[in-house]
DNA sequence: ATTTGATCATCT
DNA sequence: AGATGATCAAAT
C-alpha cells in the first residue's frame, strides 16, 4: 500500500514508478491513507482526484501557473475513463492568454510546453461507480508524436488567430480538431479582459484548451492495445 | 482576478 | 448518448 510522499521525483522513472504503485487501487483506499475525507461525488470537488494523486507522486502543491514536476519536466493529467479504457470528458491543458498576444508562437505556447511530456493516469469515471470504488488505472508516459503535434499545432494557431483578431466571442467548441477553446471560469459572471471585433478592450468570459476525446480516446487506446 | 485541479448538467 | 457551455473549490 502507497504512502503520500512530499519529495518531488528526481527523475522521470522515480515518477512512474510511483505512478505504477497506485494501480490497481481505489479512490476509498488512498483517500483514507492520505488522510483525505472522501466526498459524497465530486460534484463540489471537481478536481479532487487530481489533488489526491497529486499527494502520492510528489507533485509541488498549490496552484502555481507552472507544470507539475518542474524539474524533470513533466504535467499529470488524470484522465476519467469508462468500462473500456475510453475517455469520459475532455482534458484541460490550460488557460487561454486572450490579450499580449502580439508574436506568439506555437513553439513558445502553454500548450505545447504541457503537453511536451504527460504522465497520464487513467481513473475509472462512471457516475454509477461510487467514488470510493473506482480503481486508478495503469499510467502513461506520452510525449506528442509529430503527427500529434502538428494537430495540435494546426488547431492552437486557428484558435489563436480568431482571439489576436478580436473574434474570440464567435468561437466555440466546435472549433479545432483536436483541440478546442471552452470557457474556464468561476462561473458565466466571471469576466476578464479580451480584444473586441474593433481591436477595442472588451470584458468576457475565461477560456481554457482542451484536448477534444477524439485525440485522447485513440491516445489511451494505442497503449493499452485496446 | 487568475491558475491550479477538473466534472457537471443542459441541450441538441 | 454525447458534446457544449457552465460550474465548483483551493491556492495565490
Amino acid at each position: 500500500m502507497p504512502n503520500p510522499i512530499a519529495t518531488p521525483p528526481a527523475d522521470e522513472h522515480t515518477l512512474l514508478e510511483r505512478a505504477q504503485a497506485l494501480a490497481g487501487y481505489t479512490l476509498a483506499e488512498l483517500a483514507a491513507r492520505a488522510n483525505l475525507p472522501l466526498p459524497a461525488n465530486l460534484k463540489c470537488d471537481k478536481g479532487w482526484i487530481g489533488v489526491l494523486l497529486e499527494r502520492f507522486l510528489g507533485a509541488s502543491a498549490g496552484s502555481k501557473p507552472e507544470q507539475d514536476f518542474p524539474d524533470i519536466g513533466v504535467e499529470l493529467k488524470t484522465i476519467p475513463i469508462d468500462d473500456r479504457g475510453r475517455p469520459l470528458e475532455t482534458t484541460f491543458v490550460s488557460v487561454a492568454p486572450l490579450t499580449g498576444n502580439s508574436g506568439v508562437t506555437w513553439e513558445s505556447s502553454h500548450v505545447r510546453h504541457k503537453l511536451a511530456r504527460v504522465l497520464w493516469i487513467p481513473v475509472e469515471g462512471l457516475r454509477e461507480i461510487p467514488l470510493g470504488e473506482r480503481h486508478i488505472g495503469t499510467p502513461l508516459i506520452w510525449s506528442p508524436s509529430p503527427e500529434e503535434e502538428e494537430l495540435l499545432r494546426r488547431d492552437w494557431e486557428e484558435l489563436m488567430d480568431l482571439i489576436v483578431l478580436g473574434k474570440v466571442e464567435s468561437i466555440t467548441a466546435r472549433h479545432g480538431e483536436v483541440l478546442q477553446l471552452r470557457p474556464k471560469g468561476a462561473n458565466s459572471k466571471a469576466l476578464t479582459q479580451a480584444i473586441g471585433e474593433f481591436g477595442q478592450p472588451i470584458m468576457t468570459l475565461p477560456r481554457g484548451f482542451y484536448l477534444k476525446k477524439t485525440f485522447t480516446g485513440p491516445l489511451l487506446a494505442r497503449h493499452f492495445h485496446l
